[in-house]
RNA sequence: GCACCCGUAGCUCAGCUGGAUAGAGCGUUGGUUUCCGGUACCAAAGGCCGGGGGUUCGAAUCCCUCCGGGUGUACCA
C-alpha cells in the first residue's frame, strides 16, 4: 500500500491546484491532502446542505396525555424532538411540528370520575373553586385518584363499571357533534378540563421553548382510525379474534395487536393509523417523522405492518425515530419527590438548584440549557444519565461551558468596538486579506501536543457543515454537541495562547473570533440552547 | 420462550457505511496569571473496547455464539 501510495501522490503533485498546498504520504499508505489557506477560508463560508430543500416534513414528538401530568419522558422527548425539527429546518425544509395526546381513554375516564366525585357531583360551575395556579395540581391529583379507585376495585365493582361507562360517555361526547350530550354538565367538565390541560402544556413548552403547530387530540383521529381498520378488515387485512379486531403479525415476525376491542373501542392502534392519514390529508408529506420512547418500537412496528398491507406509500415517508429513557446515576429510573415518577418541571427545578450549588448562582437560561445540552450531547437511543451537577458545570462538556465560550468571545469583540475609534473599519477587512499571507502555525506550546493557532481556529469552523450535514442526515443532533464542544475548546487554547485586542493581526483575528462566534451561536441556537453575549 | 436496544478508562460518554498509537469530560495527582472574562488553560496516571469463535491484509466497528443489563410481547396509552 505504502508503494503505491507514493505512486498516486507523485501523480497528485504535478496536478496541484489552488486549493491544495500539499501531497504527502502517511503511516502505512495514507494519502494526506493539505488544504491552501484560500481553501480553508471558503469553505469556512460554506453553508449547510439543503437536502429538504422545498420538502414538507410532519414532526410528531412529546405527545402527553391530556388529564395527566408532563413527567421526565415529555421533557427529553420535546428537546429531542424540536431539535430534529431545527435540522430538518437548516436543511430547507418546511417542518410541522405536532403533538399526539389521548383526550379519550380509560386513563380520561378514571381522572373523570374522580374529579366528578371532588366536586361531588356533575357541576361544572364548582370548577370556578379551583384556582387557576392549580388547576394541573388539582387535575393530577384525580388522576392519581382515580387511576388507585380503578385498580384496587373488583372488576365487577360499582367503581369499575363507573369507570367504564364513563369513557364510552366521553367517546360518544366526541362522535355525535350535534348531539345534545356536548352541552351536558358532564361534557362541560370534560371540555374545561382538557382545556386546562393544554393550557398547562402549553406553558411548560413555552418555558423550554419547544413550541408546536398543532395538537392532534386522540378524540380527532378515533372515528378515522376506527372506519379504516373496519375498512380493512373487509379487505382481510385485519381480522376478528375473540371478539377484537386485530392484526396478526406473526407472518413477518412480529406479534399480534388489538386495534379495535370487543367492546367496539378503537385502541391506541386503531387511533394511530387515524393519526397518519389525518396527517396526510392535512400536509401531503415527503416526511412523517415520529419521536417517542423505545418501550414503543415493536408495537410501531405491528401499527406500520399494517398500513403497509393497505397504504404502504405513507409508511415508506414515515420514520420512527425512538430513544431511551432519563435515568439518574446507578441506573434507576428517575423517580419523583411526590409520586413514582419524575415529573418534567421536576428536572427543571433539579438543574436549577444545582446551578445554585455550584455556580452560586440563578440563570434559567443557562440551567435550561445545560439541560438541554445534557440530553442531547448523547446518541439517541440508549438511556442516558442525567447528573445534574455536571451538567450545570461550567467545567467540562456542558451547556454552560459552551454559552461561556460564546459570552467570551463576544466580550472580545465588544471590547474592539469599544476602544478603538478606527475599529468601525474593522469590520471592512476580509478574512482573505488578513489570513492569505500568514496563519501562524505551528505556535505549539512547549512540550503541549495542541496547536491553537489561527489555522487551527479556521479549520475547526470550517467542519460546521459538514457536521451539521451528517446530523441531519442521520437525525442526530449530538455529533452538533461533540463538534461545538471541540471547537470552544480549540477557541479556549487560542486565547490562553494568543492576544486579540492589540495584536498586529488584531484585525484579522476579530474577524476570526467573529465567525467563531457566528458558528457557536448557530450550533447552539440548532439545539435550542440561548447563546448569550454576557453571563 | 421469542423480539428489539445496550455493554468502550473508577464514573458519564464519543468513536461502530472496517484502516494510522481507541478519544473526551468528570474524578485523582501535579502545574499555569505584569495580557482581551482563571467560570479558563496545560500535563500525568488510568483501557485483554463484556467472554469466545469467525470473515478480512486489517475488527471497538461486520457475522455467529455465550454472559450481563434494559424494554416489549391481545383487548392500557
Amino acid at each position: 500500500p505504502r508503494e503505491v501510495a507514493e505512486a498516486i501522490v507523485a501523480e497528485l503533485r504535478n496536478g496541484l491546484t489552488n486549493q491544495i498546498s500539499e501531497v504527502t504520504v502517511a503511516g502505512p499508505g495514507f494519502i494526506n491532502l493539505r488544504l491552501t489557506d484560500a481553501a480553508l477560508i471558503t469553505l469556512a463560508g460554506q453553508g449547510i446542505a439543503q437536502t429538504y430543500a422545498s420538502r414538507t416534513i410532519v414532526t410528531e414528538y412529546s405527545d402527553p396525555n391530556p388529564f395527566k401530568v408532563l413527567h421526565v419522558g415529555h421533557l427529553y422527548t420535546s428537546i429531542i424532538g424540536d431539535v430534529i425539527s431545527n435540522l430538518i429546518e437548516v436543511a430547507g425544509g418546511t417542518v410541522h411540528r405536532t403533538n399526539f395526546g389521548g383526550d379519550v381513554g380509560l386513563h380520561v375516564g378514571r381522572t373523570m370520575w374522580a374529579i366528578i366525585q371532588e366536586l361531588g357531583g356533575e357541576y361544572p360551575e364548582k370548577l370556578a373553586d379551583v384556582p387557576e395556579n392549580e388547576r394541573s395540581e388539582w387535575m393530577a391529583r384525580a388522576y392519581v385518584k382515580g387511576t388507585q379507585a380503578y385498580d384496587a376495585a373488583a372488576d365487577n365493582s360499582e367503581v369499575k363499571q363507573a369507570i367504564i361507562a364513563l369513557n364510552k360517555r366521553i367517546y360518544r361526547l366526541h362522535a355525535d357533534n350535534d348531539s345534545d350530550e356536548i352541552k351536558t354538565p358532564f361534557a362541560q367538565i370534560y371540555w374545561t378540563c382538557r382545556q386546562w390541560s393544554y393550557d398547562y402544556f402549553d406553558a411548560f413548552y413555552e418555558r423550554i421553548g419547544t413550541p408546536f403547530e398543532k395538537y392532534y387530540p386522540e378524540s380527532g383521529v378515533a372515528a378515522l382510525g376506527l372506519q379504516t381498520v373496519r375498512e380493512q378488515l373487509a379487505k382481510g387485512v385485519y381480522k376478528e379474534s375473540d371478539g377484537a379486531v386485530v392484526f396478526e403479525g406473526e407472518p413477518y415476525g412480529l406479534h399480534t395487536r388489538v386495534f379495535i376491542t370487543s367492546q367496539g373501542l378503537p385502541t391506541y392502534e386503531a387511533k394511530d393509523i387515524g393519526l397518519i392519514m389525518k396527517k396526510w390529508q392535512d400536509y401531503q408529506f415527503d416526511l412523517s417523522v415520529v419521536i417517542t420512547g423505545n418501550d414503543i418500537v415493536e408495537y410501531m412496528k405491528v401499527v406500520q405492518k399494517s398500513v403497509e398491507q393497505f397504504a404502504p406509500d405513507l409508511v415508506e415517508r414515515s420514520r420512527h425515530l425512538p430513544h431511551g429513557n432519563v435515568k439518574l446515576a446507578g441506573g434507576t429510573k428517575m423517580s419523583s419527590r411526590k409520586g413514582n415518577f419524575l415529573r418534567a418541571v421536576e428536572v427543571l427545578e433539579i438543574a436549577a438548584e444545582a446551578n445554585e450549588k455550584i455556580n452560586g448562582r440563578q440563570d434559567e437560561q443557562a440551567s435550561l440549557g445545560a439541560i438541554k445540552y445534557a440530553f442531547l450531547k448523547q446518541r439517541i437511543g440508549a438511556d442516558i444519565i442525567f447528573l445534574p451537577e455536571e451538567s450545570v458545570s461550567l467545567e467540562g462538556n456542558s451547556g454552560p461551558y459552551l454559552q461561556y465560550a460564546h459570552a467570551r468571545a463576544c466580550s472580545i469583540l465588544r471590547k474592539s468596538s469599544d476602544s478603538s475609534d478606527t475599529s468601525s473599519e474593522n469590520s471592512g477587512i476580509r478574512l482573505e486579506e488578513g489570513l492569505s499571507a500568514i496563519l501562524d502555525e505551528g505556535s505549539i506550546q512547549a512540550g503541549g501536543l495542541f496547536q491553537a493557532d489561527e489555522r487551527t481556529l479556521l479549520r475547526k469552523i470550517t467542519e460546521y457543515p459538514e457536521v451539521a450535514d451528517k446530523a441531519v442526515a442521520e437525525f442526530m443532533p449530538h455529533h452538533i454537541c461533540t463538534y461545538l464542544y471541540e471547537l470552544a475548546q480549540i477557541f479556549n487554547r487560542f486565547y490562553e495562547q494568543n492576544i486579540v485586542i492589540g495584536d498586529e493581526r488584531e484585525a484579522v483575528r476579530l474577524q476570526l473570533v467573529s465567525q467563531y462566534a457566528d458558528t457557536l451561536k448557530s450550533g447552539l441556537h440548532l439545539l435550542g440552547i440561548a447563546a448569550p453575549t454576557k453571563m
